[in-house]
DNA sequence: CGTTCAGTTTGGCCTAGACCAATTTCAGAG
DNA sequence: CTCTGAAATTGGTCTAGGCCAAACTGAACG
């Protein structure tokens, strides 16, 4: 016998018991305050808070300080497939947007300057952007480009697209991309540009951009981990 | 004046600093104790559990009960490239093994049954392993063939790759696979089979492989997310 | 010298409650 | 009826401490 059955955390059993909870209700309902919950369940709020915790970063559950504790409504899940977020979004007949925090030159250093392969202290192009799904940010994004690139910020206001602002502008066509995905928790940056908990579990993709043989983008993305899915189809030879 | 600077929670300031501790010491060293953490930086052993945590969840930090708090060791992040987790390592120059759990045959039902293409109750040979990184477990997988399958357990035990074992005894070769990755916590049976944490973030990765246009196998694989990346390559027309 | 077993140490889980901040509620003023 | 402002409500953060389980320590024993 080498079943040893530790017995499920509380928190973990309420978890499970909430989730059924959520089920029940449609999108949006109230469910009963942490203090009620603990009293109403014989524990302790923080034990409820643990298990309320687990649902919100699983994206079953939401919450507003001052407000309550709802099932969360069911949000569209972003899926990337392509390399442009527009065309992803527009594939999956989302509404995509952006919205701008800034263009600024900055010079080329550490892991951007190898991978752009740019001498330190080159030149760069940054781009950072919120990307909202809905209107909803679902994602931050810097952006870094070789050059000074002056006309980017008119195209990029006009076609809302980097690619197609690249291309109008420059005639630089991204052909080939390579994203590395990994999981990073939430810090104080993320929670105060996508509007969510410290610690909820992200999803950050860097991704290179080549114009042919020659890399032509240097991005950092961090994606809420709960409304996004990455996705990827390969050929072996 | 928009900066509303909210004061960083006071765990996220302790984690930062137990970072740096972190980093000064080489791998293997012993952090103080979490009540001597709390004594030293005048807070609650909760506030410094919390903090610890994350660390844990980063892969900065490793911790035993009844032992101790103590750097983490330089684990190699495995990165999957190819379609094949032994080939992957291999590129990577880390050992890798599995620890096969069983191989059993079940009936198709819900979305492997529509993935593979195939009336649900069909039968499916289901193999199930822990894949691990220089002996240490990385990663639990549980792959669906199509039909029963009698000698892959024989072929699988010679090969060691459940690729190599389809190809040798059956003469399917998986040319496409289509992965998908997402997060999710650790739950019971994550933290028996991979020995983390509850709560602890994971990446998981559902694969579509195909033989030719012939769905051949759908596998579902949970990877610790501190010691592992995705990685893919894109052509745009 | 090795083994055993009790006591100590350390992390794992949980409780009870304090104080703060954002939101909502609602009575009172205009 | 609308606006204002205080009070109540609800989640956010943190404290202090209890009990358990796993690991370690060391003395007693064979």
């Amino acid at each position: 016998m080498t079943s040893q059955s530790h017995p499920a955390p509380k928190y973990y059993v309420l978890k499970e018991q909430l989730r059924a909870l959520a089920a029940e209700g449609e999108p949006g309902t109230l469910l009963p305050t942490e203090r009620a919950l603990a009293a109403g369940y014989g524990t302790s709020r923080t034990t409820v808070r643990q298990a309320i915790a687990e649902l919100v970063a699983e994206g079953v559950l939401d919450r507003i300080q001052g407000h309550g504790t709802f099932v969360a409504h069911n949000r569209p899940t972003y899926v990337r497939q392509l390399t442009s977020f527009s065309e992803d979004a527009a594939a999956q007949g989302l509404r995509s947007s952006s919205r701008l925090i800034g263009i600024s030159t900055v010079p080329a250093e550490g892991e951007a300057a190898q991978r752009l392969q740019v001498e330190p202290g080159t030149a760069l192009t940054r781009v950072e952007r919120i990307r909202l799904i809905n209107e909803e940010p679902l994602a931050h994004e810097a952006a870094l480009l070789p050059g000074e690139l002056p006309e980017l910020a008119g195209a990029l206001d006009r076609t809302g697209s980097l690619y197609s602002a690249l291309q109008e502008s420059y005639g630089v066509r991204i052909t080939d991309a390579e994203d590395t995905v990994q999981t990073q928790l939430a810090g104080p940056d993320e929670v105060r540009l996508l509007g969510l908990e410290m610690g909820f579990p992200l999803l950050v993709i860097h991704r290179l951009g080549l114009a042919g043989e020659q890399p032509a983008e240097w991005t950092c993305s961090v994606f809420r981990g709960d409304r996004f899915r990455f996705q990827a189809r390969r050929h072996r030879d």
